[in-house]
DNA sequence: GCGACAG
DNA sequence: ATCTTGTCGC
């Protein structure tokens, strides 16, 4: 893992400067190792936003079934700031994933990965840090402008930000809103949309990213 | 200057 | 993200 996560001082300016630098670390090129297991990750909140909880959630690649699952817990340093989201989720998420059993081959990371205005988002920081292969799975786009999707799974169109292809809209289930999905580190723009459709199938989510959504927002447990 | 704006 | 029940549709 090469940096830590700096400690918020509320200067954005700094923190778009840092983007910028990481961004050139991003590799879109598929060199991730044959898939044992794949990872999934996501945040939700607890305590009104004060506290931050992170879930990662291994999953077999073969059987799709999961293997183990992490819930991490922390104090939230930062407010939401749209294009700033890795700053505030990625301390946490990072606990999580470090206790896992097992390093993941890929990860499935909940927001964006290079679909960002930097190139930069949660996917592809988080990919950067850890040196992990991630693909980011967003349910609505940051930016970008695309054409309108065909209505069946695997129908799709680019994602297009200033004269540049970031990412795509994947249709991944038949008549539901597609999803948003972009390369995060060491997978390619082509590659990411496929590992997504393969990696779900009666869901609009990928298995990974869906269940890893359920143990951050504390839905798949007891709650009345 | 006025909107848009992942989770 | 989160606050929240039932309800419409495949």
């Amino acid at each position: 893992m090469t940096n830590a996560m700096p400690p918020w001082d509320g200067n954005v300016a700094k923190a778009r400067r840092l983007q910028t630098e990481l961004a050139a670390q991003v590799r879109l090129v598929d060199d991730y190792p044959p898939l044992k297991h794949v990872a999934g990750v996501d945040v939700g909140f607890e305590e009104s936003g004060a506290v931050t909880r992170a879930a990662a959630v291994l999953i077999d690649a073969q059987t799709m079934a999961p293997v183990a699952e992490v819930v991490a817990r922390q104090a939230t340093r930062m407010p939401y700031i749209p294009g700033l989201l890795s700053f505030r989720e990625l301390p946490a998420l990072l606990q999580a994933l470090s206790e896992l059993p097992q390093v993941p081959d890929l990860v499935f990371v909940d927001g964006h990965g290079v679909a960002h205005p930097r190139r930069l988002g949660i996917a592809a920081h988080l990919g950067v840090i850890s040196g992990l292969p991630t693909i980011g799975v967003g349910k609505s786009i940051l930016v970008g402008v695309h054409e309108e999707v065909g209505p069946h799974r695997g129908d799709r169109q680019p994602l297009e930000y200033k004269g540049e292809v970031i990412g795509c809209v994947l249709r991944s289930k038949d008549r539901i809103r597609p999803l948003i999905v972009s390369p995060g580190h060491r997978v390619s723009m082509a590659t990411a949309p496929e590992l997504v459709l393969a990696f779900g199938r009666k869901y609009r989510l990928p298995e990974p990213t869906r269940l890893a959504d359920r143990l951050a927002s504390q839905r798949g447990t007891v709650r009345r």
